[in-house]
RNA sequence: GGCGACGUGGCCAAGUGGCAAGGCAAGGGUCUGCAAAACCCUCAUCAGGGGUUCAAAUCCCCUCGUCGCCUCCA
């Protein structure tokens, strides 16, 4: 079955074929490195990692680019121009530069810890300023721009189709204004370079045609794009939350510089929830990776729990839910190393199955139950191990590195009550066995009988 | 105020016209001296109402509820 992918700006799905096969140039919006990411954020990280996994799997060959926004998004447009990194700046007291450079590290960690792939090609908006500039140029130059006093604008009643992707209502939105306009001529405009404040000296600032100042919030992505994806390419990737302002905007820059939708298709994660409301880096609920790992979940039980919805659907977050993917990923994590070694070739029908259903706009919920089907199978252990590492190729659970944790030492007094259990079960005195299950218990360990002898394990 | 999405068993969540995937929990069972672990079995008519159809969780309308976007946001 050939891959079907959902398209925002069709509102459909469609069948995947890239512009220059096998190439296809993936785009993804990263984060703005002003805080720690949470799991909402990353959500949408993991939801890309898997579009990127089913692509490697159907053969092709993946060109992906990530930015890192290390200069400031403006608070709103119509603001005096502070801007999340230097607010953080003046948070912490270290200067905006180091902010950006200690959060896109800590970002790059919570990546590799849920075991997402690296992108081809990682970018930072404060590396590609002249880009920038001369993406602005080229709108300015074909007649898109107006200047106010805070900055370059860009105009989007000249554009016809201003706001397809989203389907806006251009004029409910006038109708229901939330915003200050500032001197903005219409509503959905938006600022391509701002001007620095007069009176005080930002940290991040450049030299341009137009004045000292910064980049707009949405430039640098139809910048960078362009540089190393071109000014058309495959698939451009971002949070749900994108649709109607960044990307749209961003379609709306490179329509007026290159007169292209900038990419083939246009796909997007939608929110965790947490309990009635989405995670928002403001406002409470803000977990972070961190925080799972503090509670003692394995990182990957989060991508586990990830896999159990669609990427296309809100997912609610419960502890229950963490919990639930906790145990079922331990439980996969024992059988599938508890096959041995593969051997054999992996079984094709199974292959099939979970193809299809990766192939079908990113099914995971149903290639993880074609993955128990298997796991519970009447296969050989080899064969099974064999199909499973197919599997992983996408699931990226390390299903097949994974060995139980030896357990650490167990303190020399439990040692002793654990033998001299043993020694009763041997000789059948079963009351006498019971009573030291309990005083080894007491001790906060729990001792389980298997074939090979008595396990101990350090209680949760 | 405008735009949009969603409401499936105790919880999470697939399925979008033809007898309701999967995971977790729960109950029962096999195994075990007893447990634990593992394995097996059982467990829903799809928010409510109306309509279209031979046939609807799936399409249309209404009601109720929840959420998202419109402001930096994954």
């Amino acid at each position: 079955m050939a891959l079907q992918l959902f398209d925002t700006y069709t509102r459909s799905v469609r069948t995947f074929e890239p512009l220059d096969p096998p190439k296809v140039g993936l785009y993804t919006c990263g984060p703005t490195v002003y805080d720690y990411a949470h799991i909402g954020n990353l959500r949408t990280y993991i939801f890309e990692d898997f579009l990127r996994r089913v692509l490697d799997w159907n053969h092709f060959d993946v060109k992906h680019v990530m930015n890192i926004t290390d200069v400031g998004h403006l608070v709103s447009d119509a603001d005096e121009g502070e801007d999340k990194m230097e607010k953080g700046s003046a948070r912490t007291g270290k200067t905006a530069w180091e902010i950006a450079e200690f959060y896109t590290l800590a970002f790059k960690q919570d990546l590799e810890r849920l075991n997402i792939l690296p992108p081809t090609i990682w970018c930072r908006a404060t590396d590609h300023i002249a880009d920038q500039i001369e993406t602005i140029r080229c709108i300015e130059a074909n007649g898109y721009t107006y200047q106010t006093s805070d900055g370059i604008y860009f105009d989007t009643s000249r554009l016809d189709d201003y706001g397809y992707l989203g389907r806006l209502d251009i004029e409910g939105l006038q109708a229901g204004m939330r915003i200050d306009m500032g001197e903005k001529r219409n509503p959905t405009d938006f600022a391509l370079w701002k001007f620095s404040p007069k009176d005080r000296q930002r940290q991040m600032e450049w030299d341009s045609p137009w004045g000292k100042g910064f980049p707009g919030w949405h430039i640098e992505c139809s910048a960078m794009s362009a540089r190393y994806l071109g000014k058309y390419f495959d698939i451009h990737c971002g949070g749900e939350d994108h649709i109607t302002v960044h990307h749209t905007n961003e379609i709306a820059q490179t329509e007026a510089c290159h007169h292209t939708r900038l990419a083939n298709f246009w796909m997007h994660g939608y929110f965790l929830q947490l309990g009635e409301e989405k995670m928002a880096k403001s406002g409470g609920g803000f977990i972070r990776l961190e925080t799972l790992i503090e509670r003692g979940y394995d990182p990957l039980v989060y991508r586990f729990f990830c896999l159990s919805a669609l990427y296309r659907a809100k997912l609610n977050f419960t502890w229950d839910g963490i919990d639930a993917a906790a145990t079922s990923l331990e439980r996969l994590r024992k059988a599938v190393y508890e096959w041995g070694a593969p051997s054999g070739e992996p079984d094709a029908g199974f292959v099939a199955q979970f193809e299809t259903a990766i192939n079908d706009d990113l099914n995971l919920p149903r290639a993880l139950a074609v993955t128990w089907d298997m796991a519970r199978s009447s296969l050989p252990a080899g064969v099974r191990k064999a199909t499973m590492a197919v599997f992983d190729t996408v699931l990226g659970l390390g299903l097949m590195e994974w060995k139980p944790k030896t357990e650490g030492a167990v303190p020399a007094d439990v040692q002793a009550l654990v033998e001299e259990r043993t020694k009763a079960r041997v000789e059948k005195r079963w009351a006498d066995a019971d009573k030291l299950r309990g005083q080894i218990a007491a001790l906060g360990y729990d001792v389980e009988d298997s074939p090979a002898g008595p396990v101990v394990k350090a209680r949760k």
